[in-house]
RNA sequence: CGGGGAGUAGCGCAGUUGGUAGCGCACAGCGUUUGGGACGCUGGGGUCGCAGGUUCGAAUCCUGUCUCCCCGACCA
């Protein structure tokens, strides 16, 4: 184990994350404190992951547009939880054009509030409703302690930022977006199981009246938030005069919403299903999902081999993303580790032999070693591999279902909590607010990740406060 | 920003009373190799994080500063 020199999961969580982002070539930091070079490798997995959102957030109606990466510092000014939610992260622009600028400007931290004086010239009447927008772009919070895509300066996202008549179809935006968009993409594609829910007052987004999100366990058993949709009610409506005419000719505030889901997700996606060889990846996520690796000695092995990869690689175009290694300065050896750190799923090793015979080795990345590896017939090669991805893809999704579920536990006293979530989710009664969840945070450094939307039919009692109550929540450390 | 550790070749490191920088890997060339990280020979590559200071002389001692890693407070 530990090739390559990566720090094994047991031995330094941290470390080992940090080991694959630089082994599997995914990211390195920039001569700009916390600011990441996102490399190809890495960048490929980001662009997989628009595709699939993109599609989804078009699928139900929504539209791209960009809107400016600069805000005056006034509009952030407006919203009065906003400005105080976001001000200690906010870099801001003081200088420009070799002059003092008048007002100076916020490089967005997030964009509801340029977009809402926006909204407030496009929206005029019930007509217009709802308004359906959604941008790609970058964003700059000040984080003091940055991780490589869990918590970077700048780092990439899609906001979506509509407006609704009403309070029950800008609800159910809000719940479509975490359910049909996000929840499905992570499950299906990503191959995460997600918690789905509410957060509490505290933990929800500043100036939003109901935030949502979805919630992926790490195998280190902390929580990682994997996206969020809010429910921003009338506030920013009102701050910004996001008005239109209702059928009855009054002058009424919309009601907006705002998601998003980032760069963040490349890092659930390490350390979800990756191991201590490297990166895991599932197919339907993978850039590269079948390598194919030629073995040859002699000049006329080569031919054949060359031959035989050729002819059974027609028509995989546009059928599987695949790449074919016929690197001949490399041993096999070392191009099977490669790829293995770089999460390709499916090996296909063409050597000699399986000229011969007829044969291909096919290996598999999530069963590391020689369980994972088989020797199967030419014939009917397409429709294996084609088979297989689908597996693989499920088998991930299991594994971390599995994983997630062992490290679920109720509890039903406020010690069991503390001793509980050390190792992973807890749910339990809770009926505390602001003050209880402050101090279960201090002293076990775990907070409510989500009121989950299954909540049970009985009643039982608040782990904190003994009150009797129908709420359950899950607790967690998280990311 | 608080506590701990570390900055010497692309990467990982050595460099002990201060005396003018070395090893492994990687890289380049040639040859032999290739079914789980091949080998030989030859070669290129450094203002020792940066700025001051002490000294005849500093990678080494002193001061300041920057950066990275780990742990805390904040977060997609």
């Amino acid at each position: 184990m530990a090739k390559d020199g990566i720090t094994t999961r047991a031995k330094d969580y941290s470390q080992w994350y940090l080991d694959i982002v630089d082994k599997a070539e995914l990211s390195e930091w920039s001569p700009v404190r916390g600011c990441m070079v996102i490399k190809p490798h890495g960048y490929a997995l980001w662009e997989l992951i628009q595709q699939g959102l993109d599609q989804r957030i078009k699928d139900t109606g929504h539209q791209n547009a960009y809107f400016p990466l600069f805000i005056p510092q006034s509009f952030l000014l407006r919203e009065a939880e906003h400005v105080e939610g976001f001000a200690p992260e906010v870099a801001l622009v003081t200088h420009a054009g070799g002059e003092l600028l008048a007002e100076p400007l916020v490089v967005r931290p997030t964009s509801e509030t340029i977009i809402g004086v926006t909204f407030a010239k496009w929206v005029h009447s019930w007509r217009d409703l709802p308004l359906l927008i959604n941008q790609w772009a970058n964003v700059v919070r000040w984080e003091l302690r940055p991780r490589p895509f869990l918590r970077s300066v700048e780092f990439l996202w899609q906001e979506g930022h509509t407006v609704h008549v009403d309070e029950a179809d800008a609800e159910r935006e809000t719940l479509m977006i975490l359910k049909d968009v996000y929840a499905d993409f992570v499950e299906k594609v990503m191959a995460l199981p997600v918690l789905r829910g509410r957060k509490t007052e505290s933990e929800k987004f500043p100036g939003a009246l109901r935030t949502y999100s979805i919630e992926a366990m790490m195998q280190d058993g902390k929580a990682l938030q994997a996206g969020t949709s809010h429910n921003l009610g009338q506030n920013f409506a009102r701050s910004f005069d996001i008005m239109y005419t209702a059928p009855d000719n009054q002058q009424v505030y919309g009601w907006t919403t705002s998601w998003g889901a980032s760069t963040r997700l490349i890092g659930a996606l390490i350390m979800a299903h990756s191991d201590d060889d490297g990166l895991v990846l599932p197919p339907l996520l993978a850039p590269i999902q079948v390598v194919v690796v030629p073995i040859y000695k002699t000049d006329s092995e080569r031919a054949d081999v060359l031959a035989a990869v050729e002819r059974l690689t027609t028509g995989w175009k546009g059928r599987f993303r695949f790449k074919v290694d016929d690197r001949s300065n490399l041993t096999p050896g070392f191009r099977f580790s490669e790829w293995e750190v770089k999460g390709v799923p499916i090996r296909v090793e063409v050597g000699p032999k399986d000229v011969q015979k007829g044969t291909v080795a096919v290996a598999r990345r999530d069963q590391p070693g020689k369980e994972g590896k088989r020797f199967i017939p030419q014939e009917g090669l397409n429709d294996h591999l084609e088979g297989l991805l689908l597996e693989i893809q499920q088998a991930l999704y299991d594994r971390a279902l599995r994983f997630r579920d062992e490290h679920t536990f109720t509890a039903t006293t406020y010690d069991e909590l503390k001793a509980l979530v050390e190792q992973g989710f807890v749910r339990c009664y809770f009926a505390g607010g602001d003050e209880e969840e402050a101090r279960i945070k201090e002293e076990t450094k775990a907070t409510v990740r989500v009121i989950p939307f299954d909540q049970p039919e009985a009643e039982g009692r608040c782990i904190v406060t003994g009150q009797s109550t129908t709420r359950q929540v899950v607790f967690a450390k998280s990311y």
